[in-house]
RNA sequence: GGGCGAUUAGCUCAGUUGGUUUAGAGCACCUGCCUUACAAGCAGGGGGUCGUUGGUUCGAAUCCAACAUUGCCCA
């Protein structure tokens, strides 16, 4: 045998990867069957693919390798977004390390820079999933930011702006004041973190009294512009009305009363800082409160606070903090958690900030399409796992407006034009704003385009839809085939970002949701359950796995651990777990490859070829039909449990065994071939996960120059009878058992004795008993055999030359157990109310499980005198 | 603070409308084997009062309630 022992993949992956793209096995047209469509998820730009692309892409790959092999017209569309701002910081890092500043270069400069560094390093990720194996439609690879794509934005923009769901405003928003921009709400994370709270004396005006604060931003007291205190706090009523005067600026603010105070926390006495606190905002609101911004956009203190000028937030805190001690009026500082709002991309802490910005209407929205969310609630988008619908739930129904624009530079820059004399006008191009404008004298020069971008999920919620081109007039061809989608594949953390608002884009514009299912995978988490992070540096690299344990491995050892919804607590030994697992497969190939050939059929594939042959088709048959309806559930990992089961237990384990030669001996050439088919088929049903090896596999079995294993038919087989009763494998393990407890070689012949229901069971595979437990005879064992029992079935089981000692305690316990078991019965079955409630059905089983158990402990008291 | 979910073997999870031989799988573990496809293997084995306490029921891992622990989302 010249093949190696050991599988090595290495090399193979590329080879076979590269004649898939070179016959254009991933391309996809429409033509008459039906479509089975995938959009992925496009990666960021930035990307480098971590262990979260890996799981996810595997189970796209999986999904559409299987819906090609069922016979659709499977499509799975690549591509990337343009991460505004994670982009944009990157690329003014890497400036800055040039010596360039993007405050001294203008907006185009910046572009040139930025595309060249996506055209340089914006595709690496999609090498990657190459690498993985995944099955994408390369020729449809799209980038959010390319002319097409940012047209649809544009036009989707000036549309919805049309239909009355998008307007301007100056609103509280959350400030990055790293990135200098506004965020959504979904983009800031909030974080608990140990914080100091400050007790601040503040001096009511004209009087000697003083009031007490709480606050953990003393920096802000520069913007207070009131103090609020509870209506019905005893403690401050008689100061309502009354002024006080903040420290460090000296400025008279009202003391102002609102049912918005916590009694409880702190003082019960609030400073207000309009402009940097949305619930101060608020309050400001109902009072008529002035607001002072005491911040640059860095977040650098401005002149408008008349003190600590120039120095960032956190330093004026402890400056602050410093002159309040200095002036006696810090009483106290106490140690507290908050939560911290943080930027998603920047990790910068966010600054609340009035600005003014372009929203979605999100109310008006929702009541135009209810079906955002009654799609999802009633099953027409189905979610895998379902649990996943409330947290949908709730957050579309309290949804907020989103904030869609972002003061940078890498994006879709938002088609608004703004005229000398403050007119706003909506619309693609300068020349059209100016037929739109009513000033009739006005040129394009006069016009200002304005300066932000949109939001990079404004872009990427319309993706279903751009990626066939859906925004164009007359080019619907493509939508209508691949359009609404088959499947969307998502981690849960971006349900909000993009699961939603791709289905409210759906209905926007296309008036049909997006997909029909949506499968959220688990965050991949190490095994100390924290998630894996570039920081924590506990995230292994996926292309060293790839390289170490072969693809196949890694992505079954990744599916094996990977229910739907529940984290993944990755581990390197699921990929040998994978690994070892394709040895085997290769293993089983080589034994098939390697046997000698006869056109001869002896006696014992005369005899039993046909029933080996059948046990394993009704083996296939049932899990066959099972993976089938675990896909149907999106049970992705069951449906690889069960063929792994399948192929190392019932394939390789049981039926391997059973059909292979004697030593040395040929095996009759009819008999090799059903097994190869029957491997075959196995191959088949693997491939989707395992794309490598099953390629090679299912061509080195037979000549199939310019097929592929993923051109074929996924396995249809009808169920059928088992032709080898269970009671024949059980006996065998037998056998095997008794020669275990007792050191018995398996060369040394075993003789069994049978007292059976029927013994039909067990002769009609005689030859196989024999081949597998070494048995010679099934026909009397020798006096003082082992006794065992085979389901109710009893047999005695002695080896040659051995004297067999039955073991008393062993059966004692037994009868012992099942006396126990009986009781449980025999109760059920004198309890009335059982009788008289129970199903039929039950009831009968109960009476077989009483008469099959009595049965039992007759024998084994039989083993016992004999 | 509000909402949602989870708790089954050492670990990760199944357990479909309550009844299928007093709970299953994979991994890990233990014992014995380099048996002529595979030691990245083979054969065999041990291990759980189903988080706790009550309740409904002839019958509860499964339904209900409270508690405990834990995770996620939102403010």
């Amino acid at each position: 045998m010249s093949i190696s022992t050991k599988y090595n993949p290495q090399g193979l992956e590329q080879q076979w990867y590269d004649k898939w793209i070179e016959h254009k096995l991933f391309a996809s047209t429409p033509d008459e069957r039906p479509s089975y469509t995938v959009v992925i998820p496009p990666p960021n730009v930035t990307g480098i693919l971590h262990m979260g692309h890996m799981l996810n892409n595997s189970i796209q790959d999986i999904l559409v390798r299987r819906a090609r092999m069922l016979g659709y017209n499977a499509c799975w569309v690549p591509g990337t977004d343009h991460a505004s701002i994670a982009t944009e910081t990157k690329v003014v890092n890497l400036l800055k390390e040039q010596g360039i500043s993007k405050e001294d270069i203008t907006r185009e400069e910046f572009l040139d820079h930025a595309f060249e560094w996506k055209d340089k390093y914006g595709g690496i990720i999609l090498d990657q999933l190459k690498k993985l194996g995944c099955s994408c439609d390369w020729d449809r690879t799209r980038f959010t930011m390319e002319p097409d794509l940012s047209e649809a934005v544009i036009d989707s923009f000036i549309d919805l702006h049309a239909r009355g769901y998008i307007y301007h405003g100056t609103r509280m928003v959350n400030w990055d004041p790293v990135g200098k921009t506004a965020l959504s709400d979904e983009e800031v994370n909030h974080e608990e973190q140990k914080a100091k709270l400050y007790y601040v004396t503040y001096k009511i005006e004209d009087s000697d009294e003083v009031l007490q604060i709480a606050t953990t931003r003393p920096e802000t007291i520069m913007g207070d512009t009131a103090i609020c205190v509870h209506p019905e706090d005893e403690r401050y009523t008689h100061l309502i009305g009354e002024k006080c005067i903040v420290p460090l600026v000296d400025r008279a603010v009202p003391i102002i009363a609102d049912d918005y105070i916590d009694i409880e926390f702190g003082t019960g006495c609030l400073k207000v800082t309009p402009a940097h606190d949305v619930n101060d905002h608020e309050i400001g609101k109902r009072h008529q409160l002035d607001s002072i911004d005491i911040f640059n956009d860095d977040a650098t203190v401005s002149e408008a606070a008349g003190i600590f000028i120039g120095e960032d937030r956190f330093k004026a805190r402890k400056l602050a903090v410093a002159k309040l001690e200095e002036l006696g009026l810090l009483i106290k500082t106490e140690d507290i958690v908050n939560k911290v709002g943080k930027s998603e991309r920047t990790q910068a802490v966010i600054e609340p900030r009035l600005s003014a910005q372009w929203f979605v209407d999100m109310k008006k929205f929702m009541a135009d399409y209810p079906e955002a969310l009654s799609d999802i609630m009633t099953d027409q988008v189905q979610f895998h796992p379902a649990k996943f619908k409330n947290t949908y739930n709730h957050w579309l129904t309290n949804i907020k407006d989103w904030c869609i624009s972002r003061q940078l530079w890498w994006g879709h820059r938002i088609p608004a034009w703004y005229t000398p004399s403050g007119e706003v006008i909506i619309a693609k191009t300068a020349n059209e704003a100016l037929t739109k404008s009513s000033d009739k004298n006005l040129t394009a020069a006069d016009l200002r385009q304005d300066e932000d971008v949109l939001d990079t999920w404004f872009s990427s919620w319309l993706w279903p839809i751009s990626v066939f081109d859906g925004f164009k007039e007359g080019q619907q061809e493509e939508l209508d085939y691949y359009y609404p989608t088959a499947d969307l594949v998502t981690a849960p953390d971006i349900i909000f970002f993009w699961v939603a608002r791709m289905v409210m884009a759906g209905h926007a514009f296309s008036r049909k949701k997006p997909f029909k299912n949506v499968y959220f995978t688990g965050i991949v988490r190490d095994k100390e359950r924290r998630k894996m992070s570039k920081s924590l540096g506990n995230s292994p690299d996926p292309i060293e796995l790839m390289e170490k344990y072969g693809t196949d491995g890694v992505r079954m050892g990744l599916m094996l651990s990977a229910p739907a919804g529940n984290d993944i607590l990755f581990d390197e030994t699921l990929c040998e777990q994978g690994r070892n697992f394709c040895n085997k497969l290769w293993n089983s190939f080589r034994l098939l490859d390697g046997l000698e050939v006869t056109d001869v059929r002896n006696d014992y594939y005369t005899s039993y070829g046909s029933i080996i042959h059948q046990w394993m088709d009704s083996k296939i048959a049932v899990v066959v039909l099972s993976v089938n309806q675990h896909f149907e559930a999106f049970r992705i990992s069951d449906a690889l449990m069960e063929l792994y089961k399948l192929t190392r237990d019932d394939f390789s384990g049981w039926y391997l065994e059973m059909i292979k030669p004697t030593y040395g001996e040929p095996i009759p050439m009819e008999d090799l071939a059903i097994a190869k088919a029957k491997f075959d088929q196995i191959l088949k049903l693997l491939h989707p996960f395992m794309p490598f090896i099953t390629e090679e596999l299912w061509h080195a079995l037979g000549e199939r120059e310019g097929q592929f294993i993923n051109q074929q038919e996924w396995p249809k087989l009808a169920l059928t009878e088992t032709s080898i009763h269970y009671n024949v494998f059980e006996l065998i393990s037998e056998v095997r058992a008794k020669r275990n407890e007792n050191g018995i070689s398996p060369k040394v012949e075993a003789s069994l004795g049978l007292n059976a229901k029927d013994a039909n069971i067990y002769t009609n595979a005689q030859g196989v008993i024999s081949k597998l437990a070494n048995v010679v005879t099934l026909e009397g064992a020798a006096d003082n055999a082992f006794k065992a029992l085979v389901g109710t079935d009893e047999v005695a089981i002695s080896f040659k030359d051995f004297v067999q000692k039955v073991d008393t305690d062993a059966i004692n316990g037994e009868i012992k157990r099942l006396k126990g078991f009986l009781i449980g019965i025999e109760k059920k079955l004198g309890n009335e109310k059982f009788m008289a409630n129970a199903k039929t059905d039950v009831v009968a089983r109960e009476e077989q499980k009483k008469a099959d158990t009595l049965s039992k402990i007759a024998s084994l008291k039989q083993q016992l005198n004999s």
